[in-house]
DNA sequence: CGACACTTTGAAGACGATCAACGCCGGTGG
DNA sequence: CCACCGGCGTTGATCGTCTTCAAAGTGTCG
């Protein structure tokens, strides 16, 4: 019985906010908890997509192989994140477009595909992950943005920025949670420009040795943030746009 | 009534398919239909969200400006997609992070955003309206990694491939649906980088005249753009790359 | 201890952005 | 009817940035 061992977890899933206690045994009862250790792969590219999967704990890369051998990082999944959410519709028909592996050690909360369509059916859970899905392809369609409008050390600066707000981190310092080679494979540059780029992050109030980063001023590293980013409810200032006068384009 | 005046471009929208005629119209009851004229504006970057849309004719270009005055078009909305689908989800709270445009004169069904909790209740709206979000999620996440692995002639194959697929369009000649400036701005390039792409394009058996589009070879086209590209759905050679060995990546 | 992956730095190269100039076309107004 | 204008599309030259290749130091794990 899955809710034995994560209770706290799993109620604290987004996924399941508004939800009774009830409910969500039902919802879990087609569940099963998987342990995975650093190294293994959740599915492979190419495989048939026959789950839905929640990260209890831990965290997953899910990447892509190009035919010339190449790895693309497509995301990195921590704790509480969902996986497969644009694949799972496809389903049974439909074959992973990319591969999921452990980055730690990690427990993983197992739906088979057909759970979908009776969780849908409560429609707690159907905006929940409607909101989870959308919210995802904004962050997808900003990070996309990202990479034609902003530097690589802009980049950076952006994405270390938002980890510290998703992870709650002390801005006095705090450690990469994971491998600056695999940070740099997420943000689709090469670790030289990776490393390059964090070298030139100083003028910007941010210091990193080795692991341990810190921003000397949060407030100058979001202004210099948020000047070019706005995923909404994850940077703080977003709303500042909101009163950008539109009309200044120059539409076609 | 708005289901008098596009009885089948409603009955044919994703959408809706497979829910009965009844259920249809009862959906629709709290919508309306809008006209938009070349140019006209939907909405502005910075108001707040406050509908759902569906476009029935005509095509929009969906953008934002950046701080320093430049614009990034961020898609372009043929008929029978739909727009706001991933900000409408934190309404009545959020604001739009882009503007909408009308490219050609245009048709509009508007939902109050109040009308999704109603419609999720029909699970296979609910489904439909998921496929979609996580339909257009895999579209963008695609297009992010093509951005980082592709060249310019590539990515620009690739996109004449894909407009010719969902257009259902006539390899030996077709003209393109809208300016050359516009693909561009919605491929994150410049004109004058698009302008060199398209003139490398003849090694891969595509010819571009003015807005005249001929793939000499089809097949070829495919063979060039599929062996980067796996839009499932809508790269029709996709499933090529359902048998490739994932135990040739490194994984970290 | 040795193998291996990670990280960093340097130097060279490729690619796209930028700036500039020109021809083209459609629309406007005289 | 024609002159003018503005936006589009193309081409050339230059510049900046990222990738690539190479090399060396560091750390970890067996």
């Amino acid at each position: 019985m899955p809710t034995r061992l994560f209770p706290e977890v799993i109620r604290n899933l987004k996924l399941f906010q508004g939800v009774s206690p009830d409910e969500i045994a039902d919802l879990l009862s087609e569940s099963r908890v998987c342990w995975y250790k650093r190294g293994d792969l959740l599915f492979h590219q190419g495989d048939p997509v026959l789950h839905f999967y929640i990260v209890c704990t831990g965290t997953f890369e899910t990447f892509k192989q190009t035919p010339d051998g190449k790895k693309i990082t497509t995301d990195v999944v921590v704790a509480g994140k969902t996986m497969c959410k644009t694949e799972i519709f496809k389903s049974p028909f439909a074959t992973h477009q990319v591969s999921a592996c452990a980055v730690n050690d990690a427990t993983v909360l197992e739906f088979p595909y057909t759970w979908l369509k009776k969780a849908v059916e409560n429609h707690t859970i159907a905006l929940n992950i409607l909101s989870a899905v959308s919210h995802y392809a904004h962050m997808v369609e900003v990070e996309a943005e990202h990479k034609t409008t902003m530097s690589a050390p802009q980049q950076v600066a952006c994405f270390l920025h938002r980890m510290y707000l998703l992870h709650d981190f002390n801005p006095k310092g705090f450690t990469l949670p994971y491998s600056k080679r695999l940070i740099a494979s997420r943000l689709g540059m090469e670790p030289e420009t990776f490393s390059r780029a964090i070298s030139r992050l100083r003028e910007y109030g941010i210091t990193i040795n080795g692991n341990q980063v810190i921003f000397n001023d949060v407030q100058k590293v979001e202004q210099y943030v948020c000047e070019h980013c706005s995923i909404v409810g994850e940077c703080s200032q977003a709303k500042m746009h909101a009163d950008l006068d539109p009309r200044k384009v120059h539409t076609s």
